[in-house]
Parts: C-alpha cells; sequence; structure tokens
RNA sequence: GGGAUCAUAGCUCAGCUGGGAUGAGCGUCUGCUUGACGUGCAGAAGGUCACAGGUUCGAACCCUGUUGGUCCCACCA
C-alpha cells in the first residue's frame, strides 16, 4: 500500500492532477444519442479579464453542478469560450497605444484590428489558464470565442433576419452618449449615481405678441443650465391657472436670442418647483418625448467629445462644465439667475468609464422589443423557465413590462460590424449577410458599410445556440441544445440572461436553458464590494496557492443561500483547507492499517458500529443527492462535512480503532477496514464535485486500479443498506460516552485514569446493545472494565451515575469523587428534565393539541414523556443516594 | 416614488417552505504528546431568533405594521 504524507500539500498535485483529466479527455463530450445529455454553456469571461472572486463562484458552480451530472451518467457538456467585450478591449487597446503615443485614427480600422487581435491573442488566453487551475472541467477542445467566424456568421444571421421582420431598425432617437468612450451605449449600460450639485433658478423673458419684452418673466429650475443653449419650448401643465394665460405665447430665450413658445403639456409636474419646465428635446428623454407632441425642433448642441458646437454660438469648443460655469455667470450678470439651491440628484454614468452620460439624438440601430420580449416573459410566467432563487422573478418582470428598445450599435471598431451598406450615390441602405456589389436601386458599385459595430451582449444573447455551431444544424446543435442550467450572477439579469431567452425563442423556437441559477457578489470581510479603486480585491490565484483550489471552492459555496451575496474570510478558506487535510489524514490512517486490498464481508460478518456508518451513509447519499438537485449546493456539501468529520472521523474511525489493532480475528479486522475504506470512497464521491483535487488524489492512492474519480459512478441510496436498528444502538452508546466524558470532565478526571464502568439497565435489549458494543465502548469510555448488569448490586453508592434513557451508568471514582459537586451536577440534570417534562406535559394535557396535532407528533411527545419520566426517577433516585 | 432582500451565539452566516435552537465555522474558556491529523481530540460558556400585533393546538419560519441595513428599478425639470 501507498503511504501519504503527513499533510495534504496541494501545490503541485493540482497541476498535475489537471493536466492528467486533460489527458485522459475527461472534459470531453461527444454527441452520444444513448447518453442523456447535461449543458452547461459558460458566461463568457471577457478577453480583458483577470480572475476575480466573482469568476471564482461562478466557475466553481457550473463546476460542481457539472462534475456531479457527469458522475450520476450523464453526458456532461460545459461549453467553454471568451468573450470579446468591445468598449472593454478597445479601451484597453487605446490605453495601450496612448502609450506609445498613437491613437487609433493614427492607425485606421484595419491596423486597429490587427492590433485587436494580436492583442487578443496575446492576453486573450490568460483567464481561461486560471479558470483551470480552479479545476473547471470545460471541454476546452470545443472552446469558442463570441467574435470567431461561427459566432458572426449567427450574429449577421440573426441581424439580417431581425432586420427582415421589422425587430431590427435605424432611427434616429435620444440615446445615452458616452463622450470618453465616443460611443452610445445602452439603458443598461447606464448606472445612476447620487452627486451633489445645484439647482439653478433661471428667468426666461415674456415676448408681448409684437416681440418686445413684456417684463414679466417665467421661472423655472434646472440642474443643468448649459443645455438652455438647445431650449426649443418651456413648458407648463395645461390647466396651471397661473400660467394658463401664457400657454402660446412666446419668450426670448437669453444668450441665443432666440423666441421660443410656451407651450402646454401634462407631463409637467404643477406641484414641482414653480411648474415650469424648459424643453431641451435634444438632451433629455422626457423633453425629447415633449418635443415630439409639440413639434418642436431638436436643437443638438454638443459635439461627440461633450464640446458646446457650432449650435452653441459663441460657446463652440467650450467643455460642457466650462459652458455651463460661463452660462451661469452671463445668466447673472443679465440679471436672469434668481437663485442657486443645493441639490443632490442621480447622474448617469457609464458603467465601464464612470464618465457621466449625455442624452442625445442621433440616428442608431435597435431592436424592437414589445414583441420579442412576449415569450420570454411568459416562459418565466408559465414556469418553462425557472430562476433559482424564485424572488427574482420581480426583478425580471419589472425589466420585461418595462422594456423599451435595444439600442444596438456603437462606435467602435472592436465587434462585429453591422452588416448595413449605404449606396454612396443614392443612399439606398442593404442589409445583408454579405456585401452587396451594387445598389440594387440605382446599380452604383460603390456600397459602403456601416463604420458601427454591435453592442457586444448583442453576440452574447445567441451564446447558447451559436457555440454550438448555430446557424447550421450541427448534431451538436441538435442533441445539446436546449442547454439545462444557466449559472451567473444576479446583476447581468438584464444585460444578458433576458437577452438570451427572447433569443433562444426567437431564433430556435424553444429556451436556451431550464434554468437560471443565480448567485450574489463576493464582498471583503467588511462586506465592500471588492473593486479596484478600493483595493480591497482578493485574488483567487493567491488564495489558491496558499490554500489549494479545493479550500477556495469550498469556501464559495457553503454557508450561503443562493442569491444571496457572501463575505470572504481567509479564517474560512483556512477551515476548508484543515477539511481537506482531515480527509487526507483520515485516508492515510486507513492506508496505514491496510496491507491488502479488503474484500466485501458478509452483512452477518458486519459489527453495528459497521451498519451504522453504511446506513448513515447511504442516508447521506440520499439527502446530497436530493439537495444538488435542488440547487442547494451549500447545504449538501454542508452535510459531507458533517459526515465525514464528525460521523466518520471522530465516531467511526475511533470505533474501529480496537479492531484494528488486534490481530487474532482476521475476518472482523477485514470487515473493519472495508467499511473504512467503502464508506469513505463514497464519501469522497460526494465530495468531489466540490473538491475535486484532494478527492481524486485519496481516490486514486486508496485503490490502485481505479483511473479517476472524476469518472466513477455517483452512489445511489440502497434501501437494502439502511439498518435503524443499529443506528438506534449506535446512537445509545454514543449518549452514554458523551455523558461519561462530560461527568469525566466535571470531575476532571485525566483520560489517562481509567475507571471502572458499570452499565446498569432492566430492559434486555439495552443490555444487549453494550454488550454487543462492548470492544469500542470500552476505550472510547476510558474504562478499565466494563459490566452490563440488571441491577445495581455491587456499585457504590458515592459512584458518579450518568442516565441515559432506561440505561444508568456508574462510575466508582473513589476519592475523585466530590459529592457536593456531583450533587451539583445531578441537580442541574434534574432542573433541565424538569424543563423538558414540563414543555412535554404542556402539550400533551393541551386537549386542542391532542385533537388536532398529527398523530406522529402525538405519540413522538409521549414517547418523550415516558422517556424523560423515567430519566427524572432515576436522578432524584441518585440525589437520595448521595445525600444519605 | 415602486420593488426586492436582510435582521438568529462575540463575528460571519445556515436553518430543508410551521412541531423542542443537541445549528455551523471562526473567536473565547478548560483539559489532552489517546500508535491519521495540534491544520488535531474531548469538554464548556454564549441566543427572550430586530420590535409590535395577528393566524394556529403550536411561529425564527405564514400575515400585517414598525424600526434599521443593503440592493435593484424609475427619476420631477
Amino acid at each position: 500500500m501507498k503511504e501519504l504524507a503527513k499533510t495534504y500539500d496541494p501545490s503541485g498535485i493540482e497541476d498535475r492532477l489537471y493536466q492528467k483529466w486533460l489527458d485522459k479527455k475527461y472534459f470531453h463530450a461527444e454527441v452520444d444519442e444513448s447518453k442523456k445529455p447535461f449543458t452547461i454553456v459558460i458566461p463568457p469571461p471577457n478577453i480583458t479579464g483577470q480572475l476575480h472572486m466573482g469568476h471564482a463562484l461562478d466557475n466553481t458552480m457550473q463546476d460542481i453542478l457539472i462534475r456531479f451530472k457527469r458522475m450520476q451518467g450523464y453526458n456532461a457538456l460545459w461549453q467553454p469560450g471568451t468573450d470579446h467585450a468591445s468598449i472593454a478591449t478597445e479601451v484597453k487597446i487605446i490605453e495601450k497605444l496612448k502609450e506609445e503615443g498613437i491613437s487609433k485614427e493614427d492607425l485606421g480600422r484595419e491596423g486597429f484590428l490587427e492590433r485587436a487581435w494580436a492583442w487578443r491573442k496575446e492576453y486573450g488566453g490568460r483567464i481561461v489558464s486560471q479558470l483551470k487551475k480552479l479545476g473547471s472541467s470545460c471541454d476546452w477542445d470545443r472552446e469558442r470565442f463570441t467574435m470567431d467566424e461561427g459566432c458572426n456568421k449567427a450574429v449577421n444571421e440573426v441581424f439580417v433576419k431581425m432586420h427582415e421582420k421589422g425587430y431590427i431598425y435605424k432611427g434616429s432617437r435620444i440615446i445615452n452618449w458616452c463622450p470618453v468612450c465616443n460611443t452610445s451605449i445602452s439603458d443598461a449600460e447606464v448606472e445612476y449615481e447620487e452627486q451633489a450639485g445645484h439647482f439653478w433658478h433661471i428667468k426666461y423673458p415674456i415676448l408681448n405678441d409684437d416681440d418686445t419684452e413684456s417684463g414679466e418673466y417665467l421661472i423655472f429650475a434646472t440642474t443643468r443650465p448649459e443645455t438652455m443653449l438647445g431650449d426649443t419650448a418651456v413648458a407648463v401643465h395645461p390647466e396651471d391657472d397661473r400660467y394658463k394665460h401664457l400657454i402660446g405665447k412666446n419668450l426670448m430665450l437669453p444668450l441665443m436670442n432666440r423666441k421660443i413658445p410656451v407651450v402646454a403639456d401634462e407631463y409637467v409636474d404643477r406641484e414641482f418647483g414653480t411648474g415650469v419646465v424648459k424643453i431641451t428635446p435634444g438632451h433629455d428623454p422626457n423633453d425629447f418625448e415633449v418635443g415630439k407632441r409639440h413639434d418642436l425642433p431638436i436643437v443638438n448642441i454638443l459635439n461627440d467629445d461633450a464640446t458646446i458646437n457650432a449650435n452653441g454660438c459663441k460657446y463652440e469648443g467650450m467643455d460642457r462644465y466650462e459652458a455651463r460655469k460661463a452660462i451661469v455667470k452671463e445668466l447673472e450678470e443679465m440679471g436672469l439667475l434668481v437663485k442657486i439651491e443645493d441639490h443632490v440628484h442621480n447622474v448617469g454614468t457609464h458603467d465601464r468609464c464612470g464618465t457621466t452620460v449625455e442624452p442625445l439624438v442621433k440616428a442608431q440601430w435597435f431592436v424592437k422589443m414589445d414583441e420579442l420580449i412576449k415569450p420570454a416573459r411568459e416562459a418565466v410566467k408559465n414556469g418553462d423557465i425557472r430562476l433559482v432563487p424564485e424572488s427574482l422573478q420581480k426583478t425580471y418582470f419589472n425589466w420585461t413590462d418595462n422594456i423599451r428598445d435595444w439600442c444596438i450599435s456603437r462606435q467602435l471598431w472592436w465587434g462585429h460590424r453591422i452588416p448595413a451598406y449605404y449606396c454612396a450615390k443614392c443612399g439606398e441602405t442593404v442589409v445583408a449577410k454579405t456585401a452587396p456589389d451594387k445598389c440594387p436601386k440605382c446599380g452604383c458599385e460603390k456600397m459602403d458599410q456601416d463604420p458601427d459595430t454591435l453592442d457586444t451582449w448583442f453576440s452574447s444573447a445567441l451564446w447558447p445556440f451559436s457555440t454550438l455551431g448555430w446557424p447550421e444544424q450541427t448534431p451538436e446543435l441538435k442533441y445539446f441544445y436546449p442547454t439545462d442550467v444557466l449559472v451567473t450572477g444576479y446583476d447581468i439579469i438584464f444585460f444578458w440572461v433576458i437577452r438570451m431567452i427572447f433569443s433562444g425563442y426567437e431564433q430556435m423556437g424553444e429556451k436556451p436553458f431550464h434554468t437560471v441559477l443565480f448567485h450574489g457578489l463576493v464582498r471583503d470581510a467588511q462586506g465592500r464590494k471588492m473593486s479596484k479603486s478600493l483595493g480591497n480585491g482578493i485574488d483567487p490565484l493567491e488564495i489558491i496557492a496558499q490554500y489549494g483550489a479545493d479550500a477556495l471552492r469550498l469556501t464559495l459555496v457553503t454557508g450561503n443561500a443562493p442569491g444571496n451575496d457572501m463575505r470572504f474570510y481567509y479564517e474560512k478558506v483556512e477551515a476548508n483547507r484543515n477539511f481537506a487535510n482531515k480527509i487526507w489524514n483520515a485516508s492515510r490512517f486507513i492506508m496505514m492499517n491496510m496491507e491488502k486490498a479488503p474484500v466485501k464481508p458478509d452483512d452477518a460478518d458486519l459489527k453495528p458500529a459497521d451498519k451504522w456508518i453504511i446506513s448513515k451513509a447511504n442516508s447521506l447519499i440520499k439527502d446530497v443527492t436530493e439537495n444538488m438537485e435542488k440547487y442547494e449546493l451549500g447545504v449538501a456539501v454542508q452535510k459531507v462535512y458533517d459526515f465525514i468529520w464528525d460521523e466518520f472521523c471522530d465516531w467511526y474511525i475511533e470505533m474501529v480503532k480496537p479492531r484494528l489493532y488486534q490481530k487474532d480475528d482476521e475476518k472482523d479486522r477485514n470487515a473493519a477496514l472495508y467499511t473504512l475504506k467503502s464508506v469513505l470512497i463514497d464519501a469522497l464521491k460526494l465530495l468531489h464535485p466540490y473538491m475535486p483535487f484532494v478527492t481524486e488524489e485519496i481516490f486514486c492512492n486508496l485503490q490502485d486500479e481505479e483511473e479517476s474519480i472524476m469518472i466513477s459512478s455517483w452512489p445511489v441510496y440502497d434501501e437494502a443498506r439502511s439498518f435503524p436498528a443499529e443506528e438506534n444502538a449506535i446512537e445509545t452508546i454514543k449518549e452514554a460516552i458523551r455523558g461519561i466524558r462530560n461527568a469525566r470532565t466535571g470531575m476532571n478526571v485525566p483520560p489517562s485514569r481509567k475507571a471502572q464502568v458499570i452499565v446498569v439497565s432492566d430492559m434486555a435489549e439495552k443490555r444487549e446493545i453494550f454488550n454487543n458494543n462492548i470492544d469500542f465502548f470500552k476505550s472510547l469510555a476510558y474504562a478499565s472494565e466494563v459490566h452490563v448488569q440488571e441491577d445495581k448490586s455491587g456499585v457504590a453508592d458515592d459512584a458518579v451515575s450518568v442516565v441515559i434513557a432506561h440505561v444508568n451508568i456508574y462510575m466508582p471514582l473513589g476519592e475523585l469523587v466530590d459529592i457536593a459537586k456531583e450533587l451539583e451536577r445531578l441537580k442541574k440534570e434534574e432542573e433541565r428534565l424538569e424543563g423538558e417534562l414540563k414543555r412535554v406535559n404542556g402539550m400533551l394535557s393541551n386537549e386542542k393539541f391532542v385533537s388536532k396535532a398529527p398523530e406522529a407528533k402525538i405519540a413522538e411527545e409521549k414517547a418523550k414523556l415516558e422517556k424523560y419520566s423515567r430519566m427524572m426517577e432515576q436522578v432524584k433516585e441518585q440525589i437520595q443516594n448521595l445525600s444519605k
């Protein structure tokens, strides 16, 4: 038999085992109609990314499910890949170019894309190798990239198809503009942030019908005074008596000397401020709507970099905030500034770069959402797609029910280029999968492709089927689609989950997956988000290096309910590392005692302790499997942890030691060894999805013939392996041992001091239990000798006594017994029992309880009443004895 | 403004959809070189399950309200 090191050292072992799994192709799945598929598509990490705790959690959960299902016999495919992450990557590359002193314009589109692909080649694999460190059993042979040829084909196919159906259109609408990234972004990418700002109260002069100033003013407040350059009206509520008479009149827009009308619109809230709103249709989504209703002109005052453009006249060229200052100052000089108030308001920022976004009107491509969203909503409503935890349904519906059209065009170069072509001569637009050679309208041969690219999420939305080969009807697509579970953070439910769902229904006519398993955020020990700016991020790779991937994985999935955020503690990782070491040593112990492989014993040769642990393991298998099927990953592994540490190590191994250390009964020793080994193996299997490395290393060392735990079969509950009688018997012994240890500690008796133990019970079956298990009872109860008898004969009055149900245990400890102390201990026990009896009696004497509670419950309480009454009698008797 | 979620041992959290809180890890205290493990073993202390009502024979769990925290959405200029 092999020998193991004294402590488990994951370094070295992990890489070796991962390489072995790769070499043996265990992660690879092929279409096989004889097996049921189980598929997970990875949320593709950005190629710019570095593995962070969020990835670690997300991928650990997926790996657990995949390994679990693979062992259950499913044809498990974990489809991996990475995301081109258009903005994130483009920004990174621009930064790098900047260091070299060049801009992307210097390079030109083609040159820039060359650099981008080179960058991807160099860094895109980094995150993948980090995922491997974690133990992820992805099918790397099938690795995909959201911008590879196949995905591009899928994107073009969808774009053209949806355009034909009228779901994709180009339109001039108000969109969110990031002046730093120089692109439009979708609503989902805008993050609102509370900022301290001001309310500038401003007044515009009212004009007479002959355009002379009337001397009257309309006063209103604004948080963005610079937008006044683009004002094309002022609005009041139609029913507002204060201003009714002014509707239809004109105002003079100061600084610009433009005549603008007073319009009436229900959008205005009479209660808010002065009940007057300036209308800037070019730079505010609400004003844009008002403008449409009143046919107001749209004046765009901003350049793409958020400086004022020619429409801002003399402010042209100024930055938006400079212009703000200048305008306020000038208004003040003109006497048009009424007052300034401090005001905290929500400012929209770009989630990638934090820049304040500017709403402005531009021609962009959109996806029309109202029809597309219907099946996606319905699927969750009718349970076709299950969200775990269920509470996220509300969030989901909140989005589907308030959905707005999705702005999908981006003014970026890195991404899928929009397959739209414009005739250079007549302006005709052609949307097609391949570039047309001439204009279908005028025959002109110069067709220019739209310079814009698509939102990254447009290609991610197709991920569950594009990775399986769509639009080709591949065998993989037929076999693995729909996939099974999607695991992701609740923070991208809008970006990604919803979009995959409606895309799945639209393109495939079928849901992309039946379950979405959400997890929360991994926070730091203080509960703060891990972020670069705070510098509180913990690098999973460092944790792996220090404690091992298994410890990290276990830390991430325990003590946490689905969808909830969790805090990361080093202490927790350490505790889990210790657990790995514990199993390691338990295995080491077994191996040390195993000269040769034990053979399967007959049930008749098993001792009660063996049957007890087998029975326990059997129900563990049932529970853990059930929990895992319900995605209660943390609960499941907690049970395995408790079983291994408490039941198996602290009890069973200790129970079995006397049998291992004797050489007279080889058959019995074999039975013990076999039980040790087989129960351990079952437990290892249950643990393997969570801690793949230690379990594999032990599994292979424990039995030379088995090649890998990861392709072994998942244990199955077996009625024939359930032994309730032995379970009860051993629990009785455990109770007795705990009582004895407790009493001894109370007396300060050192473990080295053995004592006689006399077990007294008038019930034959109880006596039998002790007689049958005397071998280990003796050692665990620190007994010099054990007597099991029917009555108290020969027991000294001053012996320490332990009372359990129907059994009295006496230890004549002689001079060590402090009568006063012992009496105190017994009194305490008496008090405890009194409490118990009071509770049970209270229930049973309650007529309503007896008449309404279920029968089983009543019987249970009656049994307790009997048990406690009996114990009480015994305790009282002992107190009397000692008080004599 | 709308919604979600949390409040349980000193700390961080579980608690299987109503039946004694023998809860877990960490921390604290007391013993222990017991031939796998001190990354260990055996014990102990520590909780009126945020507060107030209600439903029920019975509530940490269900309902209502209150307080405090976190988050999401919307956004009134």
